[in-house]
DNA sequence: GAACTATACGGAGGCCCCCTCCGTTTCGCA
DNA sequence: TGCGAAACGGAGGGGGCCTCCGTATAGTTC
């Protein structure tokens, strides 16, 4: 998984391994306490839970926090990580499917694990393009892991030609965004949207 | 137009005829003050602009700002609503056209406006479904503007017939959302997406 | 035009949050 | 074991949210 390759995962280490610095094991532990306390509290009380009721969660002072994440948005990156870990390895399960069915399958997952996630997504989304490597390195990895099912659908002659996997991407990202629909409406309203990857001009 | 019945706007009242009107002459240049206030605060700084900063620009204290307008959800409603009406009266535009392009054309509108106003576009998204009476207003007011646009498409054969128009507008609103793509890529994401509303499986 | 009252005003204050700064504590190496 | 670097933690300044209530005034009545 590219993911992986791109940031090496010891369990204690984490994203931390993006930077250089060897650390202390108290900072290491804390470190996992924040992470863990903030993950927890993303999901009860959204991307908009206080950084200071993360920090009282996890047991160290607001202090601490900030110096391991310098903004909301590091540690949102850091914890997100995790999820599109997951979300990029489900592609594989999906590889004996047939190359629509495989592509449909990998994006009905992208949207019911952003509607499970959707106070996170929409900080990530928000913050695309956004001066953050950590991010950056996600959002290829996300590439790597779809782009082939679209190719596949593509070469098979399921998808139309001119279709970009990066406007898939962002076409699925905003219907997971949907606050007005229930899991039923989005579901549907993703096939039908899909279905425009497969539409030809009658002229054609 | 429909919006105009359902809320008569007298041009200092606004509002304010849904509910009780300020009944005093101060109370009313205030709501008309904090509205314009409001307007100039969320396009330059966002749906997060201050209530305080609001109430400063508008010259009147806090109190009168909460008074007016209970939480900032009720303020963004109010600015909203002009917003909504130039979008409806937009749709009466396009009655001339072919009734694909109509109707493509006032969802290249729809989403136009929104990428204009994309802070308030945000919070109305995320905000509807909820208890708001102004608010289901305004979602009406859409739909009475831009139904008969697809419902045209569809008798036409443009649209294929399973089209459900509260669909299409959710999958646009989630368009509108993306915040990754330059104006191109939403519009571009935009034709694919609506490609969708033409396709049909090729056994039919 | 004076008196009166319902209505509206405004800002202080309580609470919470963001983030910085710096004195204190702890780790881990020698 | 001793020591310096690293990490901790929380006080504090700044600001936002919202409520409450004493003050001001519009509009009415005589």
């Amino acid at each position: 998984m590219s993911l992986e390759i791109d940031f090496p995962m010891a369990s204690s280490a984490r994203v931390e391994s993006l930077s250089t610095r060897p650390r202390r094991a108290d900072a290491s532990r804390n470190y996992d306490k924040l992470i863990d306390a903030a993950l927890a509290a993303f999901t009860e009380a959204g991307a908009e839970a206080s950084l200071e009721s993360i920090a009282r969660r996890a047991g160290v002072g607001i202090g601490t926090l900030y110096r391991h994440f310098p903004s909301r948005q590091a540690l949102l990156e850091a914890v997100y990580i995790e999820e599109v870990e997951s979300l990029c390895k489900s592609a594989d399960d999906l590889t004996e499917l047939p190359p629509w069915d495989a592509l449909v399958g990998w994006l009905r997952r992208f949207v019911a694990y952003a509607a499970t996630k959707r106070a996170l997504a929409t900080e990530l989304m928000a913050s695309v393009g956004q001066d953050s490597e950590v991010f950056r390195k996600c959002h290829d990895a996300i590439w790597h892991a779809g782009e082939p099912l679209l190719a596949r659908a593509r070469e098979s002659g399921a998808v139309r030609p001119d279709v970009d996997f990066t406007d898939v991407v962002r076409m699925v990202s905003g219907i997971t965004m949907i606050r007005t629909a229930s899991p039923e409406d989005i579901d549907r309203i993703l096939i039908l949207a899909l279905d425009g990857l497969r539409y030809r001009p009658p002229g054609e």
